[in-house]
DNA sequence: CGTTAGCACTCTCCCCGCGAGAGTGCTAAC
DNA sequence: GTTAGCACTCTCGCGGGGAGAGTGCTAACG
């Protein structure tokens, strides 16, 4: 274990390096923060934390920078949160409730204010049941023979497949259908769906009870997700050449976050943190991912996530990702609505 | 007007310039196509042509590169379109046909074939009526108090809001209410919408009414909105610095295109080019759009769109918009469907 | 009169070298 | 165990300078 005044350097390098962005010195550490030893000293134990792989060097003879070992040191043992304060609350919770009325805005308000918040990228991903059941199917018909098949969920969600429909049915025995669909349908899970099928006669009918089953076993749009703040995260010394850039811009995008997201899964509550080579993804290797999960209405879970450097303001990011997290529960239980609006 | 041999040497300059992406000079004119002219007849063509407006000098000797008015020119009388192949024709469709039923991901799909076909960016947009009127409506309770009302439009777009209902009561009573809702609503526009308002009697119901008129009336979702190729694009020389890449990484979102895309409108059918400073947006100054409207079912127009800088390969692009325009509107005739899926 | 060769001039781009500066590791003294 | 001193290393920024590309102009040519 690392002797006391060890992770005091360790914390200082940490520190320091988040805040500059450069490799640190013995000198830096010295003058800015006053240690009572010499820089000869300080040049011996970051040696030893070098040994023991909490630092490293770029290149002979600059200054140390934290490895991956020591980000996770100093989340676990060093930092110290920063406080939110009276006034930085009432501003975030302020922009809250001035949240439009439409649910997608809302959940978008919400990642861009964290982003706001913590100068990354902030992803907020809307609330699902993990089983959802069927609410409420309907077709709308596209041409002859097609029609668009959507199904809102018992959490809101809501989603849509092109279904096939007998040529010769207009807009009105379509509407018949989904009548039936929902009578057969409604409330059920994809399994249930699926299992009432083999009872329906007409063809077409049982046919769209497999759609709907499949529709309701399939993961929700993409739409789901969130993001703001690329442009802050980007703007970051880490992404200098255009091709960091390019990477992340490439990867930073609703439809490829998903995955991330639920491989990150959300540890209801606190926040899970994801460290460089923590990360299962290739991409993430350079990135820390902060994610804390929150509750929406009837067991719906949704979650709030940081990405950014691994080089990142842990200490004032972990506790506002928690917090807005927390918020979007709290939220969702007694959400302010404006009278106005008509 | 331009004489004959003048505006042949424009057609080679933007040729060449769209190709290298570098200045071109009479000798490069001179020596790649076979005019039977010296370089300084050439160059004194140029001149012409820069007095003229057609090309400018990014600085004293350097190669002519074309201007606004000279592209426009070259769009309007100078370009070949490059034909779509047999090959590149059946390679479209077939991908195409092999579109996930997700509606969500067929436009998504569509977006990323245009977006490769072209090597730009590539937006889809979902047809949408331009007034729809709702088909029908859904509340699922969030908390006590608050719950989401969902609305499905008679076009197939889906709008959610947040609305107010009496606190005491639960999913069975928001359901009675949601049930009063499509009946006063259904196939109702907004405005029909909120001309029944005046005649409900219960206070929740009539503020219920009156939400949904505004989710009819309310644009639909940004989610409507399908990016492709942003990387590819961004590649481009003219993105060689990371503020360029930025400013650009932050208006290519869907939040943000949606005005764009309205702004430009669609001509259904053909195609319409926006070139560099006739785009309205200050961000696309420096960029050309390429959109066309197509057909959705029942009176709803979609668009699909190329974005792209100045110099983009417009005899490839212009007639790749409108073939995928044209076929998204025959495949939502006559779409192809995979039997199985269950 | 249009076309062309020749030439002087200009501007960019890239490479290179070099010196300043920052930091380390090591050694020897305290 | 701590510290001062010193040699050594590596980066970074700056300026010079030459090569190269291209133009505009002028004068000659058919």
């Amino acid at each position: 274990m690392l002797s006391q005044r060890r992770a005091d350097i360790l914390n200082l390098v940490v520190d320091e390096y988040i805040d500059t962005a450069t490799p640190v010195s013995s000198r830096a550490l010295a003058d800015r923060h006053n240690l009572a030893l010499s820089t000869a000293t300080i040049r011996n134990e970051l040696a030893r934390l070098e040994e023991d792989g909490y630092v490293t060097h770029p290149y002979t003879s600059a200054g140390r920078v934290p490895s991956n070992v020591g980000y996770r040191f100093y989340v676990e043992r060093l930092m110290e949160e920063e406080p939110i304060g009276a006034a930085e609350q009432r501003t975030i919770e302020h922009q809250f409730h001035q949240a439009p009325p439409r649910y997608g805005d809302w959940l978008r308000l919400a990642a861009s204010i964290l982003a706001a918040a913590v100068g990354n990228v902030a992803v907020v991903a809307r609330p699902q049941r993990p089983r959802p059941a069927l609410r409420h199917a309907q077709l709308v018909q596209l041409r002859p023979g097609a029609a668009l098949l959507v199904a809102v969920m018992d959490d809101g969600s809501v989603r849509q497949r092109i279904a096939a429909v007998p040529e010769t049915e207009g807009q009105t025995r379509l509407g018949e259908r989904a009548l039936r669909l929902n009578e057969r349908c409604a409330g059920a899970d994809a399994e249930a769906a699926r299992a009432r099928a083999g009872d329906v006669a007409d063809r077409h009918d049982r046919r769209l009870v497999l759609d709907a089953a499949d529709l309701i076993e399939e993961h929700a749009e993409d739409a789901d997700l969130h993001i703001a703040g690329v442009r802050s995260a980007l703007e970051q010394p880490e992404f200098d050449s255009t091709d960091r850039i390019l990477d992340a811009v490439q990867h930073l995008e609703a439809y490829h976050l998903r995955g991330t997201l639920r491989a990150a899964g959300g540890s209801r509550g606190g926040a899970r943190i994801l460290i460089g080579d923590e990360n299962p993804d290739d991409w993430l290797q350079e990135w820390t991912v902060v994610i804390s999960g929150f509750e929406g209405p009837d067991g719906a879970t949704g979650a709030v996530a940081v990405l950014g450097p691994t080089r990142m303001r842990y200490g004032r990011i972990i506790p506002r990702v928690r917090y807005v997290s927390a918020l979007m529960s709290d939220l969702l239980q007694e959400v302010e609505l404006q009278e106005a609006g008509g």
